[in-house]
DNA sequence: ATCGTTGGCTAAGTGTATTAGCTTTACGGC
DNA sequence: GCCGTAAAGCTAATACACTTAGCCAACGAT
């Protein structure tokens, strides 16, 4: 019987290719195993199991992500950084759907690679941000309402939660402009919503 | 052998209420069954098996979450209704974090009942909107932006993605503060996005 | 009272994840 | 070049989850 010759990388990008093509939930081992033409418990040897494998999956799509985001918001800023961000967001949603849902994970803190990879894609957000102006607790409100359009927009048209007949590109972009009014108008309508909250 | 006296509503309700005990990737059939105290193969005598009774389960979480939404905006318009409805969805996903994700599923459309709950679910943004004066394509591109920033919020805060201390609440409110003065100029950015189409 | 429908049961089969323990390969040191 | 060992593969067995088949008893209508 000669050997495959794996590690745990292989298996992971593995998984990972296999995820793009069955879909994440459809992600098991025993295909995997099958994939990598080995028999299913060989696979312990280079994952502690089920979890591990979908915690390091994690790690590597959300490091592949934080590397796109990156890339696309650099030499730009405010709206020409900001759209170019949430398409580059999008763009790996499509071309890596599998991929996708295991950058939600959240990153296993004994992963220095997975939390650092989780900076940095929360890093580039802040980064665009910061160039609207945003600072501090706003740039925490910011980031987190830029990280749920995106998600949410991205997450529902996978799910195929749009039903309608208009350009999903179209909404996209418009929610994006939205998200640019928005930004730039923070601070003043913080000042909305501190007020609001005294009786 | 006395009968329980089971039927599909009871099931399904139970399955409601053991999802939001243990969380809606932990609820499984043999759980529901031996808290209605009955052998799991009992339970095909009322469900097709478990991905109908994840779909049962959509119409059910659906049909709550639209009557509380429609609630939420009665007698209230623009940023007044918007606040409210956003204040009910978060609300609703926080007292039932097993339904909501339910909620995500696309109608099946052989259920009357589950095509019925999400067209409400949906009318009762569109109705927000209205008040904004949007119509048509606007309307479309803004329930759509509108869904995906609270289900990504609410998603991600579920899966415990905001890890810094800045008040949670806090943030959902300027999203939604955002979000308003987006709405209040969304045809006006409409234009800027068609213009930006053009080379 | 009985007959048919229906709601419950047990038994059995499939697929996935996991653990235990064995075998053999491949490599480094001598 | 040989050999000892760590590691990479294997088979076997256990534990669940879902599903189907088929049996039996309870309940309602006649």
């Amino acid at each position: 019987m000669p050997r495959v010759g794996l590690n745990q990388q292989t298996v992971v990008r593995e998984a990972a290719r296999l995820a793009d093509e069955v879909g994440y939930q459809q992600l098991t081992l025993a295909a995997l195993a099958s994939r990598l033409g080995v028999a299913l418990p060989s696979l312990y040897k280079h994952v502690r199991g089920a979890d591990a494998l979908a915690q390091k999956l994690s790690a590597l799509a959300t490091a592949e992500l934080a590397t796109e985001l990156t890339a696309a918001a650099v030499g730009r800023s405010c709206g020409d950084a900001l759209r170019a961000m949430a398409d580059a967001y999008r763009d790996y949603a499509h071309r890596h759907p599998g991929r996708y849902p295991a950058t939600q994970r959240v990153p296993d803190p004994t992963d220095p690679q997975h939390v650092e990879a989780g900076e940095r894609a929360v890093g580039a957000i802040f980064a665009v941000l910061r160039g609207y102006g945003l600072t501090d607790d706003d740039s925490v409100d910011a980031t987190r309402a830029l990280r749920s359009a995106l998600h949410g927009f991205v997450s529902l048209e996978a799910a195929g939660g749009f039903g309608l007949p208009r350009d999903v590109d179209r909404s996209y972009h418009q929610l994006i402009a939205g998200l640019d009014v928005a930004f730039r108008s923070w601070p003043r309508v913080r000042g909305i919503v501190d007020q609001a909250d005294q009786p």
